[in-house]
DNA sequence: GTTCTTGCAAAATATTTGCAAGACG
DNA sequence: CGTCTTGCAAATATTTTGCAAGAAC
C-alpha cells in the first residue's frame, strides 16, 4: 500500500504517522493472516523487538488492530472497520487455528455470531477460535 | 467431590488415579471459572508446578479439560461433556474477560453458537471469549 | 527546550524439559 | 525389575520496562 494511503489511515484515528508506525501498518496491511509479535519482529528487521510491541499498544489503543488470542498467544490484525475510537469493535469475524500447523487462517468472511449476554456484562470485543485441521494438513 | 467419583472420572477416561491426579481433578471440579497454571499452583500447594503442567498435559490428551485462550494466557477446565475419547467436544460454552480485572468468567448456559466453516477446515473444539467490563466492575 | 519516539539491554513472566528418585504393580 | 509418575532445578520462550539518545515541533 501507498505510505500517503497509510498515513491517512494513521491519521484518521489520530496517531502520528512515525516512520516506524508506517512501516508496521504496512505489514499489517499486507498480511494474509494475523501475525505474532515474533513474525513482525521477523518480518521488519528495521524496529526492533520493543518498538513493535510499543507500537501495536498504540495501534490498540487506537483501535486500528485487534488482538487474536489462540493456542499460540496473542496475533495482531489490521482492522478493516471503520470506527475511529475505542467503541465497540465492529469488525470481528471467525479464525480457525490448525493444531497440526500452528497457523491462525482468518475466516474474514465469517462474522462472529453474537451472543446474548447476561445482565451487566458489557462487551467490547470478541475472540471466537476454531481450533481443528486446516485443508493444508489433512 | 469425593474421592471415589472423581476416581471414576479418571478411570472413565482412562487416567491412572494418581494422588496428584485426584487433587487436580477436586480443583477444577470446585472451580467456579477456569483456572490459569499459577492459580492452580497456588491453590494446590502440595503439587509443583511441573507436576500440574504435565497432569494438565494429561487430562488435556484424555479429554478431561478444555483449554479457554484469553488475553491472559491458558486457563482450564473441566469438561462436563460424556465423551470419553478425543473427539469433537460437545461441552464448549463462551467465556467473558473482563479488562478491567481480568477475570474469565464461564458463561456455562450460553453455548458457542456454531459457524459453517469453507471446506476442508475440520473442526476440533472452539473457543469464544468477549471481553468487556463485567458486572462487578462497572 | 519540551515532548514524543526509538533502540538497546535487561528485567519480569510464563512455559517447558532433564534428570534422578520414588511409587506402583 | 520395568514402567509410570513426581519434585526440583534449570532451560526456553515470551512479554514488558528502564533509560539514555535522537527526532519532531
Amino acid at each position: 500500500m501507498d505510505t500517503i494511503r497509510l498515513q491517512k489511515i494513521l491519521h484518521e484515528h489520530a496517531v502520528k504517522p512515525t516512520a516506524n508506525r508506517i512501516v508496521l501498518l504496512r505489514t499489517l496491511a499486507a498480511a494474509e493472516r494475523p501475525l505474532s509479535l515474533a513474525e513482525l519482529e521477523q518480518r521488519i528487521l528495521t524496529i526492533d523487538k520493543s518498538g513493535v510491541f510499543r507500537t501495536l499498544a498504540v495501534f490498540k489503543e487506537h483501535g486500528l488492530v485487534h488482538v487474536i488470542d489462540d493456542a499460540s498467544g496473542a496475533r495482531y490484525e489490521l482492522c478493516h472497520g471503520h470506527h475511529h475510537g475505542h467503541a465497540v469493535d465492529d469488525d470481528t469475524h471467525v479464525h480457525f487455528f490448525c493444531e497440526r500447523c500452528h497457523t491462525t487462517f482468518c475466516l474474514d468472511h465469517i462474522p462472529i455470531p453474537p451472543v446474548d449476554l447476561p445482565e451487566g456484562y458489557e462487551m467490547s470485543t470478541a475472540n471466537y477460535v476454531v481450533k481443528g485441521i486446516c485443508p493444508n494438513c489433512r
